[in-house]
DNA sequence: ACCCAGGGTCATA
DNA sequence: TATGACCATGGG
């Protein structure tokens, strides 16, 4: 990418950040419940996933060895608010059950971040985006998001790469490169490009409400 | 009565 | 390797 497409989505990324309510954008009590959260949002909005959560805390089932010793159809009850209960019932215990044989979270935490990635992509149910989100908001990993909101937004911003906007692995390590050594918070980040996304340039080309509409591939400059 | 969301797996071609 | 069905609830 030329060196003023970078510099571009630097500021860009800058912009972003300070206008969106990014802090504790991801409300969690403890490194599991961030986990437990990563699995449950898949494909799923966050307030049929809060409930879940809340029900697991009333239950007292928010920790690895309780999911872990919990039987799937009682924790398949518990999740039912977001959705394919079955499917993610299997996949929390699969989680937890790794935690458990690895010793714990406290254990987890000395692992080198790509060392947790690898670890964290084999427990079944965990694919690169999920284990992405574990890393930022679980373990404070610095790590770039490349989500559908993520490659959306690249796109407006007139990323050039094709096969970064396709391919999520590619996407991650191509803008994971650029934007090394920015001081940029890629936890803040994601969660302003989610919200983002999810405001004004979720469905339309158009960025009437913008706040990097400046930067906007889709704002042309006749419009202005 | 649709459509879709802060995905991943599995079965096909 | 690249699509497509499937999971399944709650909100628009």
């Amino acid at each position: 990418m030329e060196s003023h497409a970078v510099n571009r989505l630097r500021i860009a990324c800058r912009t972003l950040i300070t206008s969106y309510p990014v802090q504790d954008w991801w409300p969690a009590r403890s490194r599991f419940e961030v986990m437990v959260g990563a699995v449950l949002v898949q494909n799923t909005r966050w307030p049929n996933v809060d409930r879940a959560i809340r029900s697991m805390r009333n239950a007292g089932c928010m920790t690895s060895e309780a999911v872990g010793s919990l039987h799937l159809p009682g924790l398949r009850e518990l999740i039912r608010p977001a959705g394919c209960q079955s499917v993610k019932a299997a996949r929390l215990k699969a989680l937890a059950d790794w935690i458990n044989d690895s010793g714990g979270i406290r254990r987890l935490t000395r692992k080198s971040s790509s060392r947790l990635r690898e670890d964290l992509l084999k427990v079944h149910g965990i694919g690169s985006e999920t284990a992405d989100a574990i890393l930022c908001f679980g373990f404070d990993r610095p790590t770039f998001i490349a989500d559908r909101y993520a490659r959306r937004w690249l796109g407006r911003m007139g990323v050039p790469h094709p096969d970064a906007l396709t391919n999520y692995e590619r996407c991650r390590q191509i803008i994971g490169q650029h934007l090394e050594g920015l001081e940029l918070n890629l936890a803040d980040l994601h969660a302003a490009i989610v919200l983002h996304g999810q405001s004004v340039c979720g469905r339309t080309p158009e960025c009437t409400a913008c706040p990097i509409r400046s930067q906007c591939v889709y704002e042309t400059p006749e419009s202005t």
